[in-house]
DNA sequence: ACCCTCACG
DNA sequence: ACGTACGTGAGGGTC
């Protein structure tokens, strides 16, 4: 009989620092709940105990705080973002059926050595699972101790037997409250004997034992460093130290340990708090179904017959549908799914005849049948590279899902199904692989789990379309996001020439030189070692080397441009390290990286994410063609391999100071907006205002720093960032952006306006209503709070300069459609748009281009837009 | 899986 | 007194 004995408040508190904060769509935090919960079901799988409970501390005056009134008013707070959730690890367990003991006036841990002493008396196995190394007293034969710790995000588990701990401290586990005594715990604040630390305390117990055999031999102790003295002057510290090191054994507990035994999850409970903390893969781990007594959504959504359609049918059962149906696309397009109320019809390519498929495909992805989809921007990507061009579709669950709250991550309809009906759906992995799904039968999970997909994505279609109704995004959502899933579907499926065989040379080029520059920087440091591992350059710089580290990381030395920059000239090796980093990171990025993703036509497909960014941009991935180097002469070489076909330009337009622009019209700032109206240099401008000098008298370096002031003011600007950006003091730093306020005071107010508006809501949103929550800044922690003001300032800035570009897309792409121009959209990067264009159009597109990204919105300042165009992008920026 | 570094707006 | 600018994605190393 094996009784597992959890210190709840310790093993909360590793889970807490171990893992990254995050919180539900309620802006409740759970991830110490989330982490307590996985390192449980590890130990329950792994140690397989006959009972399971755990101990709490409970909010009162302990023995403790009552001796050493110090050791209360010093021990940390428990940061409110843990705080609220150990009433949530407390249901939890309550629905895991694992009992939790607190008792008023006791803290966890003599809970937890009464039980060991219960234990102990009834001959019963017991392990003790903390992250507190208090608990190793604890150990003996019966009694083991597992410790958590967390390091660099991984969780470590240490068991202590008698025989491992002795090989460790060197001394018997009980000793551990003597060691205590002597080096006290500097993270419960209890003091020890000052001066002497964990070695000589260890030291000292291993050669002379207990606190009370050190002090009766004193005389015969013979350790340097005044070792002798510090212990008699700590002699009333050390008493105290190792009373409030001893686990109290003797708790009045009730408890007939004996009696603890597992029992099985309340699973119905569970569900819902799983569902409610969206811990979707807990859910999946366990396989808790939802209750299918959960009213009647989800009985609807069990509730359907699946059809096959074939040759045969598919004419007849297309002509009746008259409402919208839900669609499922596979991927690569060899079955879908589509749901009406009671019926999942499901077509597989297999079934039809060669050719056929396509003809399908085309009447079913016509204007007649109105669709639901999720992620329909990748369905039509596909359904395009199949030389489809579907119409129809009428909604989009995960981008309806993703405006409702960008900060989600993944807006799958399993997870929608589960968060927002309370449902558990088949994972999409049965039927997303499409091998698999061409050789299953009727009854096959992959059938079953595409058609409760269809089923799920028809009810959430209608729950979220409610919820959008309900919300100020509704033209967003119809007008902008959802055309242009379409736009952006084209623009992957175009995709970008690229000229393979210069992109390669290049790349041969790059090799040559980073094998030049590795051997200076081996013959500068004499020897070889990997240049890439920060680890080891660290080591060859900082130590090898002798130079002197600049700054630190989490993990050791930081070896990062600034601090090399500011090493440059105390050692040869040195430029060679930052050209061997611009070389590298060319080479495998952009070079290599490149030539990996060119398609056999030629082209690079990037895939334009709508649904990642918390402000509404777009992100480009595999690859990701929004950070093709621009800023130095050798990275923008790589511009020169993006070039148009033969007989067309590229036509690159972007806005200037589009942010600024935005600002100046949201905060409304007179004078922002004079400077933008009369078409100024605004970066001038600002100079001239925060330094007081007249605008033709501002020299390239003020221009430069009022410059930096503006970009810092966007971003939510502090003193000392702006110091550390600019290279001058931060109280020169604090002057200028005094300065700036006072000159633009409207954005002074705005600053503070827009902060107090979301802390009052919650939320903050652009000009077309898209929103974002930020509950940072409920958040007691300064760090978390501060970040939370900065982004409830930059959101509305970032985001409606996002929407702006967005509706400037869907204009150009209708007018190049309406002029029946040959001219394709194939880049966006956030400010700037690229048009690939028949040589003939160059000038009519140029123009389309400034017209319609000017003429988007109407704002308080003048929207402006350069056009420049050329063969390669190189030459059209 | 996470960190560091570095590319872009 | 805190710790230090917003938003992204990719490659290579480490554990």
């Amino acid at each position: 009989m094996k009784l597992m004995m959890l210190d709840g408040n310790s093993i909360m508190n590793r889970a807490f620092y171990g893992i990254r904060l995050f919180s539900n769509r309620e802006g409740l935090y759970t991830n110490a709940v989330y982490g307590f919960l996985n390192i449980l079901l590890k130990l329950i799988e792994e140690e397989k105990p006959d009972g399971i409970c755990a101990a709490f501390d409970v909010h009162a005056p302990t023995l403790r705080s009552r001796m050493y009134q110090e050791y209360k008013a010093n021990r940390k707070e428990m940061p409110d973002e843990l705080a609220v959730q150990m009433p949530v690890i407390r249901e939890v367990l309550e629905a895991m059926r694992i009992p939790c003991f607190g008792l008023e006036g006791y803290e966890a841990d003599d809970l937890l050595g009464t039980l060991c002493s219960k234990i102990t008396e009834s001959g019963m196995e017991g392990i003790v699972v903390t992250g507190d190394r208090d608990a190793l007293q604890l150990v003996n034969d019966q009694i083991s101790v597992m410790l958590i710790t967390t390091s660099k995000g991984q969780t470590l588990t240490t068991v202590y037997t008698p025989e491992k701990f002795k090989e460790e401290y060197g001394f018997e586990p009980e000793k551990m409250i003597d060691l205590k005594a002597l080096m006290g715990d500097p993270s419960d604040n209890i003091p020890g004997v000052p001066g002497i630390g964990k070695k000589t305390a260890t030291d000292l117990v291993q050669k002379y034992g207990s606190l009370t055999d050190i002090y009766s031999k004193l005389d015969q102790i013979d350790m340097r460093g005044g070792v002798v003295d510090k212990l008699k002057a700590g002699h009333d510290m050390a008493l105290l130290s190792f009373e409030l090191a001893t686990i109290n054994k003797n708790v009045p507990l009730d408890i007939d340990v004996g009696s603890i035994r597992r029992q099985p999850f309340d699973n119905e409970k569970l569900h819902e708090i799983f569902v409610r903390l969206e811990f979707r893969s807990l859910l999946e781990k366990l396989s808790i179904e939802a209750p299918v007594t959960d009213g009647a959504k989800a009985k609807q959504l069990q509730d359907f017959v699946i059809e096959r359609i074939g040759p045969e049918n598919w004419n007849e059962v297309l002509e009746g549908i008259n409402s919208p149906v839900s669609v499922v696309c596979q991927p690569h397009m060899a079955a879908l799914a589509f749901y009406r109320p009671g019926k999942v019809y499901i077509a597989r390519e297999c079934d039809f005849e060669p050719g056929r498929w396509t003809d399908f495909l085309s009447i079913f992805f016509g204007e007649g049948i109105s669709k639901y989809g999720s992620d329909i921007k990748s369905d039509i990507r596909m359904l395009l590279d199949m030389s489809i061009y579907p119409k129809g579709y009428i909604f989009d669950t995960a981008l309806c899902a993703y405006l409702l709250n960008p900060t989600e991550g993944r807006y799958t309809i399993e997870r929608l199904a589960l968060s927002y009906l309370g449902i558990q759906v088949p994972s999409a992995k049965l039927y997303e692989d499409g091998s698999s799904f061409n050789s299953l039968s009727i009854e096959s999970q992959a059938e079953n789990a595409i058609a409760a997909h269809a089923a799920a994505l028809f009810a959430l279609s209608e729950m979220l379309q409610k919820l959008l109704d309900e919300s100020d995004m509704k033209e967003l959502f119809y007008d902008l996001e959802l055309p242009l899933c379409t736009v952006l579907a084209e623009m992957e499926h175009c995709g970008m020439k690229v000229d393979a065989k210069k992109l390669e040379e290049f790349s041969e080029w790059l090799s040559v030189k980073i094998e030049q520059c590795q051997r200076e920087i081996f013959r500068h440091s004499g020897g070889e070692f990997n240049i890439n591992s920060t680890k080891i350059l660290g080591e060859v710089l900082f130590e090898k080397l002798g130079l002197p580290p600049v700054k630190k990381t989490k993990t050791g030395y930081s070896t990062d441009i600034e601090v090399l920059e500011k090493l440059k000239g105390r050692h040869p090796i040195i430029e060679e390290i930052i050209e061997y980093r611009q070389l590298t990171k060319l080479k495998s990025t952009y070079a290599d990286g490149l030539l990996k993703m060119i398609g056999d036509d030629g082209r690079i497909h990037t895939k334009f994410n709508m649904m990642v960014t918390a402000t509404g941009r777009l992100s480009s991935t595999d690859p990701n063609l929004q950070n093709i180097p621009v800023r130095d002469d050798l990275g923008s070489e790589i511009r020169k391999m993006f070039v148009a076909e033969e007989g067309h330009v590229l036509i690159d337009a972007d806005y200037s100071q589009i942010e600024l622009r935005v600002l100046a019209h949201i905060a409304d700032d007179k004078a922002m907006i004079q400077a933008f109206r009369e078409n100024r240099d605004i970066h001038t401008i600002t100079a001239s205002q925060v330094f007081g000098v007249q605008p033709d008298e501002v020299t390239p370096e003020l221009r430069r720093r009022a410059k930096a002031v503006n970009f810092g003011i966007v971003y939510g600007i502090s003193d000392f960032s702006l110091a550390e950006d600019i290279g001058v003091s931060r109280g020169e730093a604090k002057f200028y952006i005094e300065s700036y306020l006072n000159h633009y005071s409207g954005i002074k107010n705005y600053m503070k306006q827009v902060v107090e508006s979301a802390k009052e809501t919650g939320y903050v949103k652009t000009i077309m209503h898209r929103q974002r929550f930020l509950p940072e800044l409920k958040s007691k922690n300064f760090n978390i709070r501060s970040f939370g003001e900065r982004a409830a300032l930059n959101t509305p800035i970032q985001g409606s300069a996002a929407d702006i570009i967005k509706k400037a897309m869907l204009q150009v792409h209708r007018r190049l459609k309406a002029e029946g121009l040959g001219a394709r959209m194939v880049l966006q990067v956030h400010d700037e748009l690229i048009v690939e264009a028949p040589q003939e159009e160059a000038e009519v597109v140029a123009r389309i281009l400034t017209e319609e990204m000017q003429s988007v919105v109407e704002l308080k300042v003048p929207l402006v837009a350069d056009a420049r165009m050329g063969k390669t992008w190189y030459d059209a920026k």
